[in-house]
DNA sequence: AACCGGATCAACCGCCCGGTA
DNA sequence: TTACCGGGCGGTTGATCCGGT
């Protein structure tokens, strides 16, 4: 039977919008919303179809949209969420404020893949390129793998810290009636106050603070593989050498502390939103998480590039307290590190022996992306040392 | 100044999915 | 149950920009 084509094509503009037609665009969603996308054309004025109107719309006309230049944190997030969803961009951009899922889709094609591979790092797997040319090499490989697991756990980590963000921020914000009227309008129409139909799932509300994305609950869904997969028949994910048990923690850690604090109701802190009562001030949480991963986090960076290899996850299973914390880290650093970095050894020593050849061939590329990667975890260091989330939001 | 090639990004295309009659 | 519709998503294209020669 097939499809019909969305409109009409015979006679439609295509091509780069005019400010005309942005204007027309812009006048009528602001008086009418966008209703039907199909027919908005026709009542707009506009020779145009209507998805090229929503894709107009959604991705440049839209008054929450930043453009601009990516902070770095957006782009350490954009990094791990990849390492994690893939490109999955609508995914993506819900954890990223402001920005669209084709900007996040562009600046990936555009900037990250390729720094990424410059890093040696294959940019679709998140794994080092040794590890793709030669399976056979015991050291590098399993090196490579482990990078790839501690992507998903490091990926799996910061959802988690981004929903008590999320949580943290809703409940400082609720003042209960607020709240309520919030609720209220998310999953039902707009205000009659505006006619707007904002797209979905945008990520401020009313009162500038973030939303829980609606299209996506990456640490529900990561949870949910766990909680209804036996163990052992869980595919890639579960078949890690490591952090099994690490995740265990990082799920106790975050229901513990969020309990300690009387804030979660149920068993999934990620997902509680009702919890009114007695609310500590916005970012306590972070201060538990960040304090731990400060801890473990000091001395990380002059660790990082130094030939000394933090992450290797062997004790992140048998060192208390700040294991988590550690491991997160130092994946962080790991992905985010120059190509040096991402040179896995077992000794160490030959990792330095390689980095003075590297020196020698080509240092100031290097130096280059260790000074900018050092930026990062600098950034990432002083956001978590504070009580503003360390990332996600700027 | 002209040309060229790479980089960038807005926009399009086709497929997919959820809702609904 | 099924066919259709509307909208969303990810991949790709092509126009434009920009730096180098």
């Amino acid at each position: 039977m097939g499809r019909s084509p969305c409109c009409d094509k015979v006679g439609l503009k295509k091509g780069p919008w005019t400010s005309e037609e942005d204007q027309k665009l812009l006048a009528y969603i602001e008086k009418h919303g966008h209703g039907s996308w199909r027919a908005l054309p026709a009542k707009a004025g506009l020779q145009r179809c209507g998805k090229s109107c929503r894709l107009r719309w959604t991705n440049y006309l839209r008054p929450d949209i930043k453009r601009g230049e990516f902070s770095l944190q957006e782009e350490q997030t954009i990094i791990q969420l990849h390492a994690l969803l893939g490109n999955r961009w609508s995914a993506i951009a819900t954890h990223l404020p402001k920005r669209t899922d084709n900007e996040i889709k562009n600046y990936w094609n555009t900037h990250l893949k390729k720094r990424l591979a410059k890093m040696g790092i294959d940019p679709s797997t998140h794994k080092a390129k040794s590890e793709t040319l030669s399976s056979a090499d015991g050291g590098h490989s399993r090196s490579a793998a482990n990078l790839s697991h501690m992507a998903q756990w490091e990926s799996a980590r910061l959802e988690a810290e981004a929903r008590l963000v999320k949580e943290s921020k809703v409940r400082a914000g609720s003042n209960s009636a607020i709240l309520q009227q919030q609720q209220q309008q998310v999953g039902s129409s707009p205000p009659s106050s505006s006619n707007i139909q904002l797209p979905p799932a945008p990520l401020t509300d009313k009162l500038g603070g973030p939303m829980p994305p609606a299209s996506l609950d990456v640490l529900r869904a990561w949870q949910g593989v766990w909680a209804t997969k036996p163990a052992g028949t869980q595919g890639d994910m579960v078949d890690l050498e490591s952090p099994t048990s690490t995740l265990s923690f990082a799920e106790n850690r975050l229901l513990l502390m969020a309990a300690g604090a009387g804030h979660v109701e149920g068993s999934n802190a990620a997902t509680s939103h009702q919890g009114g009562g007695n609310l500590e001030p916005e970012g306590n949480e972070w201060k538990c998480l960040a304090k731990d991963r400060m801890e473990c986090f000091s001395g990380f960076s002059a660790e990082l590039f130094g030939g000394e290899a933090p992450w290797i996850p062997e004790p992140y299973t048998s060192q208390a307290g700040c294991s988590w914390a550690q491991f997160g880290s130092g994946f962080t650093g790991m992905l985010l590190g120059d190509a040096g970095g991402q040179r896995t050894s077992e000794t160490g020593v030959e990792e330095e022996e390689e980095e003075e050849e590297e020196e020698e061939e080509g240092a100031t590329e290097g130096e280059e992306n260790k000074n900018y990667w050092n930026s990062i975890l600098n950034s990432v260091n002083s956001s978590s040392s504070s009580n503003s989330p360390p990332m996600f939001y700027n």
